[in-house]
DNA sequence: ATAAGGTCTGTAGCGACCACAGGCTCAAGA
DNA sequence: TCTTGAGCCTGTGGTCGCTACAGACCTTAT
């Protein structure tokens, strides 16, 4: 129905690669707006909702938390955006990244030096786990 | 009460840096078995649930999900562990390590290929909004 | 006697979804 | 025309790994 209007949940689900139910959160928590219906309460997407999930889905894959989403989208709907603020908000979530990338070296090199420790064999005596109960 | 068969659970919290209410989970979902009771109904630590709770913690900073150290505290609780079986298991979760840094890596060429084209000043058109707009 | 602090229990909240139950509506086939 | 199956609706509950709180109980010190 309402062709020319804009396409069902499914029909986005699909285009967007969002799944089906997410796409109802994202309007729960504000995300997208409330789309409008069809005469049978169907909600129907027009191009530049489909074009927003699409902004979501792009920054979301960049690890973007919904709060930050959520003010990202804010400065493109105030329209008075600038470019310093997106920047700035950029960078936060750069360090973020970066944070989260070191711990996860420290944890590869220890996880590396206990296998570099360990025989391998079928002896009751693993290094790993005395490093664990004893460390 | 009891100091020489155990501790209070705010002093095994401060023992072993573990959040007092993370106890009680841990010994909900497993990882710690049901403590002996004083007389007035308090959980009584001896060392042996000292120790466990700290190779729980030293398994949670390397990251090993709740799981993971249920498996790793079974290889240990049967004794008839071998080192093999504790060698793949650790190199799973090196595996995984590695996946989410290289997600984490690619994020961040992507976040630093977006600051390299902006600006930073207050032009209200943001090559960053741009990209998540039209990639 | 009372006040302060520790412990107990069950339960609800976080973030970011995902999935299901139970009820509509709709289009197509027999 | 009737039925069947698919798609849509809503609300709610589950996930993971905690964390926090409410309200009751117990212990210790003043």
């Amino acid at each position: 129905m309402n062709h020319h209007t804009g396409i069902l949940r499914a029909q986005l689900a699909r285009l967007t690669g969002c799944n089906l139910e997410t796409i109802r959160y994202y309007e729960k928590v504000g995300l997208l707006p409330d789309p409008p219906r069809s005469a049978n309460g169907y909600r129907v997407y027009p191009p530049d909702l489909v074009q927003r999930l699409q902004f979501i889905m792009r920054s979301r894959d960049l690890g973007f938390a919904v709060e930050e989403i959520r003010s990202l989208l804010s400065l493109t709907d105030a329209g008075q955006q600038t470019c310093a603020e997106v920047m700035a908000r950029t960078q936060d979530h750069l360090a973020d990244v970066r944070r989260k990338m070191a711990d996860l070296q420290r944890i590869e090199v220890t996880l590396m030096a206990s296998l570099a420790q360990c025989s391998g064999d079928t002896a009751p005596d693993c290094p790993i786990l005395d490093a664990l109960n004893c460390a």
